[in-house]
RNA sequence: CGCGGGGUGGAGCAGUCUGGUAGCUCGUCGGGCUCAUAACCCGAAGGUCACAGGUUCAAAUCCUGUCCCCGCAACCA
């Protein structure tokens, strides 16, 4: 073992993403958390640490279960292929993972089976008759909170029945006590604290047991419980224990299980901040030692959905910007816990003016000069100056505020910081003018001085940023003539090019992006948003028709024929008046004449039409749609409008006057 | 009184835990340089840190209250 110990701690560090659940393609969410743990953990690597990085799909369950039926496939080919896609996107991102779990390999389902035998074992899992209120019309349970005091389905207002199901319960409440005070004696076990305070706020009511399982009659895909096969886990006792059945099924658990850093979204803090601990304990397992939430990536300031059309596909960006200059951005412009916005123009901009303007162009200034000056090989110093310290002093006081940074999760701040020392670098090439130093030979140990200072500025900035920037920091250093290797000690000195090393110019490592051209550009998308690229492509190979049906672009859905739309009744209605409902913030209740019949319609257009400026309008509507109560009012039909882009809603109307009562087609 | 997050120069954000003259990037205006990717460097304009009280020698930061925005949950048939 080296002595050397002052830029590696040697600890270990374990780091995990959530398991993604294989029903769509990876987005942007799932991009930015596993590039966040892929960031952290090679800083933790070239720090010295001894980590290992987990990432995994969940395959088990009903919604696996019915996605593999409708895609015709069994559910072992199906999250076969959909695994296989989220690695092909992780090995496109550059994701360095350690291991990839799935919930279906039997390694994971043998821990699982032993995990939850020692619980149930020890009295912790309970036979439960779910007693269940049931609406059959919802498929759901009631709570008696939720029926109200009718004791009707809200939804129906008809009785539920009773009915039951066997299931197992893991005895989640008895460990609320346990779980609070550990959240209590250790502030930033769940981290940032806003989320700490969640977590607690949920424990201060009573929490419940936990349901753990699925009748196997219903759901197959899934794992048995040990002791009675007639039952598959549910969810989470499945999902959860892949952080410790991945190290635990390698031998590695004593190595690693201790020092577990889990890395999750903010919309499962939950299962993870209340479940998790909870199952730990009762099985006996060390808890993990810390759980880092992050935000939201918003698109455009809304969130990201699909009936918005708004997802955003890491792949296409990475692949329109560039891998490292996309990663660059996710960890620069996200503070860690907060939401931030995803603009498209805004990754442009930082990608040019950190990455291109300051950092790219330093590089490529400074080889400039080198090759003008000095033939391209690496001079020794000269006398270092004020001006040559100062810039010395700014990079060498990187590292150990880094360390903090990288413990604390602030990426952001951590690589502004070390972008500030590059314009601290531009600006000390502007106040020194090497162009004037080589004029006068005199000058030539300063020249020497600034040029040899660029160039460990730009290699240290090469390490320190590798983590962020992979593959062009790598490539910045074979411009320098160096090692691709590094470790955080090579940030640590000023001599690390060896004087007489040969530079090797290259193309500008961050081409910047023409924004104007980029503005155009999608100006001219939107209109065509949410068209499918390749839509066509199927039709063009068929060859036997001659005259196929023409291509689609935009995401349709199954086909119908006339009687299919046949049985819609659509017609004119007036509004003869409208209020906001009393009960609900986002609804309308409206009164509206169909030739000599008045019906209530309740619309959620609220945030769209102010109830006054509906009162005389004429709108189309569905007659014959059943009705259903919305928060305590009868719905008699539904409104047709038409979403934008951006959510917004608007009533269609008719071309010319119709009486109310006119029927639609 | 459902839960949570946020309100800081034109835009986007950091700073709030651990009070100490308000900071970064972009944009705007003026200047410089010419090694470099129309880049880089300097200077300027621009903020009562949502509002009101309170604690303090000192508050963007701590406490109390109010207003506004955004998610989530209950409802968008």
């Amino acid at each position: 073992m080296s002595s050397d110990r002052s830029t590696t701690d040697g600890g270990a560090f374990y780091a995990t993403t959530p398991i993604f659940y294989v029903n769509a393609e990876p987005h942007i969410g799932h991009a930015y958390t596993t590039i966040l743990v892929d960031v952290a953990t090679r800083y933790r690597r070239l720090a010295g640490d001894d980590v290992y990085f987990l990432t995994g799909t969940d395959e088990h369950g009903e919604n696996i279960q019915k996605a593999a039926d409708a895609a015709g496939m069994s559910p072992q080919a199906y999250t076969d292929r959909v695994a296989g896609a989220f690695r092909d996107a992780w090995d496109k991102l550059d994701i360095r993972y350690d291991a990839f779990i799935r919930t279906t390999e039997e390694r994971h389902k043998k821990v699982v089976r032993e995990v939850l035998q020692r619980v149930y074992d020890q009295g912790d899992i309970i036979y439960g008759e779910y007693g269940g209120l049931y609406c059959v019309r919802c498929e759901r349970y009631y709570t008696e909170k939720e029926l109200g005091d009718d004791g009707l389905c809200p939804q129906h207002e008809i009785a539920p029945e009773y009915r039951s199901e066997a299931n197992y319960f893991f005895r989640m409440e008895k460990y609320r006590p346990w779980l609070r005070e550990q959240l209590e004696t250790n502030p930033d076990l769940i981290r940032p604290a806003g989320y700490r305070s969640e977590v607690l706020s949920m424990l201060k009511e009573p929490i419940g047991d936990l349901s753990i399982s699925r009748p196997r009659s219903r759901v197959p895909w899934g794992i048995p419980l040990p002791w009675d096969e007639e039952h598959v886990t549910y969810v989470w006792f499945d999902a959860l224990i892949n952080y410790y059945s991945a190290v635990a099924s390698e031998g590695l658990e004593d190595r690693y299980w201790p020092h577990v850093e889990h890395f999750i979204a903010k919309d499962i803090v939950k299962p993870h901040g209340v479940f998790w601990p909870t199952m730990l304990k009762a099985a006996g397992i060390p808890l993990y030692q810390h759980l880092n939430v992050h935000g939201y990536w918003l698109i455009e300031d809304r969130k990201m959905s699909k009936s918005l059309g708004n997802v955003v596909r890491p792949l296409d960006l990475a692949e329109r910007y560039g891998n490292d200059a996309f990663r660059y951005f996710l960890m620069r412009d996200m503070t860690f816990g907060l939401d931030a916005s995803f603009h498209e123009l805004g990754l442009a901009e930082r990608i040019n003016s950190d990455l291109a303007n300051d950092l790219g162009n330093l590089l490529n200034r400074t080889l400039g000069m080198l090759g003008k000056y000095r033939d391209g090989v690496v001079p020794a110093f000269g006398p270092l100056d004020d001006a040559a310290t100062e810039l010395r002093d700014a990079f060498l006081a990187i590292p150990p505020r880094l360390r903090r940074q990288i413990e604390e999760l602030q990426f952001d701040r951590a690589i502004a910081g070390v972008m500030e020392a590059v314009r601290k670098a531009n600006k000390y090439v502007s106040d020194a003018a090497p162009w004037q130093l080589a004029k006068d030979p005199e000058a030539s140990d300063r020249l020497d001085t600034v040029l040899r200072s660029c160039l460990e500025a730009l290699r240290c900035a090469s390490v320190l940023l590798d983590p962020v920037l992979p593959g062009k920091m790598a490539e910045l250093r074979r411009q320098l003539g160096t090692d691709a290797n590094v470790t955080l000690a090579d940030a640590e000195r000023w001599d690390g090019l060896p004087d007489g090393t040969v530079t090797q110019r290259g193309d500008p490592l961050f081409p910047r992006i023409d924004l104007h051209a980029l503005k155009a550009t999608m100006e001219g998308a939107a209109s065509t948003a949410g068209a499918v690229p390749d839509a066509s492509a199927d039709g063009a190979a068929a060859t036997d028709d001659a005259d196929p049906a023409p291509p689609v672009a935009f995401e349709q859905k199954p086909e119908i024929d006339i009687d299919a739309f046949a049985k819609l009744d659509l017609r004119v209605g007036e509004v003869i008046a409208c209020e906001a409902h009393p009960k609900a913030d986002r609804l309308l209740v409206l009164t509206v004449r169909v030739g000599t019949d008045e019906r209530t319609i309740v619309s959620g257009i609220r945030e769209h039409y102010a109830p006054e400026e509906l009162v005389g309008r004429k709108v189309v509507i569905i007659a014959n749609l059943a009705p259903v109560k919305l928060r305590g009012v009868w719905s008699q039909g539904m409104v047709l409008s038409a979403e934008d882009p951006d959510g917004r809603l608007s009533l269609v109307a008719l071309h010319r006057d119709a009486p109310a009562g006119s029927e639609v087609r």
